[in-house]
DNA sequence: AAATATAATGAACAGTGTTTAGTAAATTAT
DNA sequence: ATAATTTACTAAACACTGTTCATTATATTT
């Protein structure tokens, strides 16, 4: 029955975004009533918990799908135009992983570790020392490095998805955001 | 009445956060009726609107406080770290103007153009443009430094405020984001 | 004074997340 | 086989949110 509520909230979820998606509107959609929601999830935070943690399953095929590349560098510069398309073939998603208040509530409430966001974090800083001992970013702090990384490629999409681009045209706006990324890229390959 | 209707909003806004600002009790902290908000505002998308655009003028004391810096190149680091200091002193404000998706909406039903949000990004884009003239930055595109520029700072402060660094203990999670930061001028200080 | 305009409201509507006492069905114990 | 217990589910209600509208009181104009 779990299963079926979150197949269900997540089907709703990607249909009509976070904040048309209600309790009721999964309870009718599995054809149950709202108070069997709370049978099997605290409330609706965990829900969008469980989700959250769903995204990144998800998300971690990024990291997958780059993982044959030889080349370190190479690795990284695919992983950040993987984490972009990501990001914008799946908003929804990456809204529960990277902007949605309500996952890190949940977590809060439990006390416990972001496992999902510690461990993807990780292995973006590991690809950045293994970068770096291949000979790229030299003096470079990893761990600054990482952060100033992310943070970039995430700023990118957040951006975008929040519709802070609109200063620009239509027409323009995701060769702006591409252009970001591409500027960003520019500058590791010279580090 | 319709100052006093964004000075209560603003000001349970800034104690309570966006969730918890509520058209009655903003109402009820001028002592008037719910309805009567909806004389001076169609709709609370409206009224967040109206203090994005406050949060804009406040947010612009930010470039007039660099205005003084001769060196562009100068006042571009000083403008960066005083952007994450006001993102941080007034994380509902920086809501407000970046994050929340309700004043874009309501500009999206007027079919107007983001005037605050390009006219800060011009602002930026100039200085950059200036900092080349001066001879840094050789060979950039400055619409896409700017932009990645901006995203880099940008992604910072969202990483903090929706609580995204948690994988980093309490005490090392400034450290950290200024950490991206530091990370962004020293590329900047070598392009 | 009468007519009109303005400012404000009580009540209600539609919707949201959540709780709880109760019920029906399934399972276990006697 | 019957009684007791457990499990799965729900109808109803609560507290709250954003919003609308017919109505009323007050101010202004004719």
């Amino acid at each position: 029955m779990r299963r079926r509520i979150l197949e269900s909230a997540k089907k709703l979820f990607l249909d009509l975004g976070y904040e048309k998606t209600s309790i009721r509107g999964i309870a009718e959609d599995i054809e149950y009533s709202p108070a069997t929601i709370y049978l099997y999830f605290k409330d609706k935070n965990e829900l969008l918990f469980a989700l959250h943690q769903e995204a990144f399953v998800e998300f971690a095929k990024t990291f997958v799908k780059v993982a044959h590349i030889a080349d370190p560098f190479e690795r990284l510069i695919t992983l950040g135009r993987e984490y972009l398309a990501f990001a914008f073939a799946n908003p929804e998603l990456y809204e529960l992983m990277f902007l949605l208040t309500a996952p890190m509530e949940a977590l809060e409430i439990r006390e416990d570790v972001w496992e999902d966001g510690r461990s993807v974090y990780m292995a973006l800083e590991m690809l950045i020392a293994e970068c770096q001992a291949a000979g790229h970013f030299k003096g470079a702090d990893v761990q600054q490095l990482s952060m100033m990384i992310w943070a970039t490629v995430h700023g990118l999409v957040t951006i975008q998805l929040r519709k802070r681009c609109t200063m620009f045209d239509e027409n323009e706006r995701d060769s702006r955001i591409q252009g970001g990324l591409d500027s960003l890229i520019r500058m590791l390959e010279s580090y």
